[in-house]
RNA sequence: GGUGCUAUCGUCUAGGGGUCUAGGACAACGGCCUCUCACGCCGUAAACCGGGGUUCGAAUCCCCGUAGCACUACCA
């Protein structure tokens, strides 16, 4: 029976969403929609103590952002019309959708209780009343201490405790956990979609904590396996740290009786850090000055800014399509794509098996290439967001089909907007100093008597375009036999202020007669 | 330490026994374009972790080693 194709992404809301869950993310979005199934979130939030608050809204926004389409769970708005079920807000937390929630795990206390009853009764697993301190004392006194078949007899629980003293051991408050009790000597197979089979041997698996009595709450495992069976999801796609317990959720499914639907298993490659070893994490970001997030975020918990993809000037299509590459590749040499051609052309099984570096430096062509696609009325906004406020007025000034012609002549040279106004300052404030590096090239002993006398000549052009000026400009050169680079360039440099920029017509253009001739006058001045 | 996963240019990767004197992209370098700087275009340099097998033939399959990574919590 074809079981209709849903994903999840499941991520815990325990701070900003990393870049690598993002990716996570993505490829889940990309296989529902090419499968015409659902794409589900849900929020995993069994550890109270890490919870951070705005952390869910953060989730979803980025994924908004980013254009990863939510069909079910949280973050998930009604539709024009809709018939589903909703669920209102709960204490200003984002709305959320579906048939099978609630899809915070927060809220499926009730649900869960009744799964670790059916584990409890059928014996597959147990009470166990050893405190995290005693456990502690056990590692430090054994090497290698592992809960499980070896040990569970020497340890403080219900299957060496008598029912009597289990059940009074509960009724006066004593917290306790519950664990999953693993047959030892048992080769678990799993078959993963990229890896392929991976065999694990249960003897090295320990009995899992599945629920813990101090706060009421199940584990990611034991609520992982709920949910995922509860929520009909077809497809587990989540990063490679998941593999060895792969294992551990198989025997979950079986425990319950839940073989036949269990979800079949995709471990995602990590990413890596891109100098040296290890995972990418939130610290290399700040180490090596890129962002590791989509969005900046500030923790309310610690007080910390992170900076983000969008806040840096990213353009949401070069972050996915950017993301898409890493760890998968096009069956053509194909590198641009839009979300709609990585729907139709991901594939699992282009998933690469190793862990890919972050390289950063190809992020920024992607957006190169992106930025390329708007116009500079379309990035108007962005482009004046960067505008330092003391130069705000001088900018406005020019009027906004200018700036957007402006940005249009620039934007090729850039990697981002922000970068813009470094390239085109010039354009709307003069120099106020001239580089020397420039000057020392291209500012030459004669250039201020050629400046003079350019200065004459423009003063007596009236119509200001770039035909007639090039054209007066050149023929008076051609005829003084001075020589195009060295006058052009010198008139560069009383313009720009350095040996940079467009071609000078279009620069003269924008500047306007008036300008133009100040700027002259102000470098002959100068730099006599 | 134990278990698992992985291993092609600096980086992301193509490759799934002969078409590999190993392809593409980023970055680097050089050239062209040109009034400058960029963009763009063209080009150069750059890799199959090591050792054994299997085979007529191995980057591709197997084994061993090595290295990297992940996991090894009452975190996810």
């Amino acid at each position: 029976m074809e079981r209709k194709v849903r994903v999840r992404f499941a991520p815990s809301p325990t701070g900003a969403l990393h870049i690598g869950g993002v990716r996570t993310a993505l490829y889940n979005y990309l296989f529902a929609r090419q499968h015409g199934g659902d794409m589900l979130l849900r929020i995993e939030d069994t550890d109270s103590a890490r919870f951070v608050p705005g952390a869910e809204e953060y989730i979803i926004e980025a994924l908004q952002w980013l254009g990863i389409g939510i069909d079910e769970g949280i973050g998930c708005q009604p539709a024009e019309g809709s018939t589903r079920e909703w669920e209102q807000p709960k204490e200003g937390l984002p709305m959320q959708a579906g048939p099978h929630g609630p899809y915070r795990q927060s809220e499926r206390r009730e649900i869960y209780h009744q799964y670790v009853d059916q584990l409890l009764n059928s014996g597959h697993a147990y009470i166990a009343f050893d405190t995290p301190e005693e456990l502690e004392a056990k590692r430090n006194e054994i090497s290698n201490f592992q809960y499980d078949a070896r040990t569970r007899m020497q340890m403080v629980n219900s299957l060496t405790l008598s029912k009597e003293e289990v059940d009074a051991r509960i009724a006066r408050g004593d917290k306790y956990v519950v664990r999953f009790k693993i047959e030892p000597n048992e080769d678990v197979h799993v078959h993963d979609l990229i890896r392929g089979e991976v065999v694990i041997n249960s003897s090295i698996l320990d009995d899992k904590v599945l629920y813990k009595s101090a706060d009421d709450l199940p584990t990611y495992h034991l609520a992982n396996i709920v949910d995922d069976h509860l929520m009909e999801v077809t497809h587990v796609i989540r990063g490679e740290e998941w593999l060895p317990s792969a294992p551990l959720h198989v025997l979950l499914y079986r425990a319950f009786g839940w073989e036949e639907t269990m979800p079949q298993f995709a471990h995602l490659p990590l990413l890596l850090k891109p100098d040296g070893n290890g995972k990418l994490s939130k610290r290399d970001g700040d180490r090596l000055g890129f962002p590791v997030f989509p969005l900046e975020f500030h923790n309310q918990k610690d007080g910390t800014v992170s900076s983000g993809y969008r806040e840096s000037g990213y353009l949401p299509e070069a972050v996915i399509n950017f993301l898409a590459l890493l760890g998968w590749h096009a069956a053509s040499d194909q590198e641009i794509f839009s979300m709609q051609e990585l729907i139709e052309q991901f594939s699992l099984d282009r998933v690469s098996k190793s862990g890919a570096k972050f390289d950063y430096e190809k992020g920024k062509w992607f957006n190169h290439q992106y930025l390329q696609n708007y116009t500079g009325a379309q990035l108007l906004p962005q482009f004046l967001a960067a505008v330092p406020a003391e130069h705000k007025e001088a900018v406005l000034e020019k009027g906004e089909n200018v700036i957007a012609h402006v940005i249009d002549l620039m934007k090729e040279r850039v990697n981002f907007v922000p970068e813009l106004w470094d390239q085109a300052a010039f354009f709307f404030v003069a120099p106020a100093a001239y580089d020397e590096k420039s000057l020392k090239k291209r500012w030459k002993e004669e250039s201020p008597a050629h400046m003079r006398e350019l200065y004459a000549i423009l003063e007596g052009i009236n119509e200001w375009n770039a035909e007639t000026l090039d054209k007066i400009v050149m023929e008076w050169i051609a005829q003084k036999e001075y020589g195009v680079g060295l006058v052009m360039n010198a008139f560069r440099i009383t313009l720009v202020g350095a040996a940079r920029g467009p071609h000078i017509w279009e620069i003269t253009n924008v500047l306007g007669k008036e300008e133009t001739l100040r700027r002259l006058q102000t470098a002959i001045e100068r730099l006599a």
